[in-house]
DNA sequence: TAGATTGTTAATCGATTAACAATC
DNA sequence: TAGATTGTTAATCGATTAACAATC
């Protein structure tokens, strides 16, 4: 499977989720795609790597495709995820809905602060960042998010990553290097804003006379 | 300039400032590849797009460079953002030190709830939503960021967009339809972790054996 | 000069797009 | 059957990689 197709499907569980709570049974690559943001060439493209049973001249079952890209994706299971780094945007994430919304659960908190350590977030007590690898044994989590600052962001993957963690999402910036069978994610917020100001800088810098 | 370049730039520009921070004056492809996670060959294409000055058998000149891949992002000019829904992520947001660190001017803070209108966040007094174009207007922002319930994210960004805003960074799930003229970054954590969970997947569900 | 390292070229690879035959 | 819509094919496009001539 594609990589690119691979990071397209969440989007089309998300549209067909849509498309499910209007109350549709069938749907079409043409609306499919237009919910999707993408063109339906491209979907129809994606989805026929999943081997999808779409029906010519008819379109597709939305809940058959919403169980067909829920098993492609692997949440049949419930993946357990381990946030680290329990800050600002630590404490934001931990306390998003769309996490357990959307098959994950989060199954435990860790923080290097004394300060923060043993206090509940989101229904969770907080652990001290020196047990890191007997969190990640007792939880059984494969997947981490990183919200540390970026001085020890490396430092806390190793860890993570020898204690069997398989997946990283991270939010610091600056790269993190991992084995090959472990995957990474990165959210640069600023990063983001830059490519956001790249193109702003073509259409001049001084707001524009309308 | 290719988009897979210019969403490199970010990740180079970060490099750079931790090789100037080590007190380095000059820098190679080999080395500044290695800490922005890329291969040698790559970076140095990407240079080349900028009409890079590196010199044949020296390497890079660490400030130098610095300033050109600063004035190729457009971030010689500050770009103020404004901030959409100061909720628990947006809150941490507008409190995340590194966008101003990185050439933005966090100018405005909106909401919908009037619980929240008149509090004070990161030194800013949240505005109420339904003067958002006297908002962007005032501010002179040209960039938003959006961490409003999925819900209102289009509407929202339809009024942003009508009032000036040019670019987006959203971390609403689901896809924003803009014009041609605005550009659109967007976020999803729950997609993320559903990426990761695809290569998790294979590895089998259990944890593991070890 | 000899060694190092860039900038560029050419080859490869993967992703997107458009068109249409298959088929419901 | 006629109309609709998929799944697939082939063409295009863009991005990555590897190698090396240019040159400091």
């Amino acid at each position: 499977m594609p990589p690119a197709t691979v990071a397209r499907l969440p989007g089309y569980l998300r549209a067909l989720e849509a498309t499910a709570a209007s109350g549709a049974v069938l749907t079409s690559s043409e609306e499919l795609a237009r919910r999707a943001g993408v063109t339906s060439a491209q979907l129809r493209k994606d989805l026929s790597h999943l081997g999808s049973y779409g029906r010519r001249g008819v379109g597709y079952d939305v809940q058959h495709l919403r169980e067909q890209i829920t098993v492609a994706l692997g949440l049949s299971d419930v993946r357990r995820v381990l946030l680290v780094g329990v800050g600002n945007l630590g404490h934001a994430l931990a306390n998003y809905a769309g996490i357990a919304e959307r098959g994950f659960a989060l199954v435990g908190l860790v923080d290097a602060d004394p300060a923060v350590v043993g206090t509940t977030v989101a229904g969770l007590v907080v652990e001290p960042a020196d047990d890191l690898a007997g969190v990640v044994a007792r939880t059984g989590a494969t997947i981490a998010v990183l919200t540390t600052p970026a001085e020890v962001a490396q430092r806390v993957c190793d860890e993570l990553v020898a204690a069997g963690v398989v997946g990283v999402l991270t939010f610091a910036p600056g790269a993190l290097r991992v084995p090959p069978h472990v995957d990474v994610r990165a959210v640069d917020v600023a990063s983001e804003l830059q490519i956001l100001a790249f193109h702003d800088r073509a259409r001049g810098a001084g707001g524009g006379a309308s």
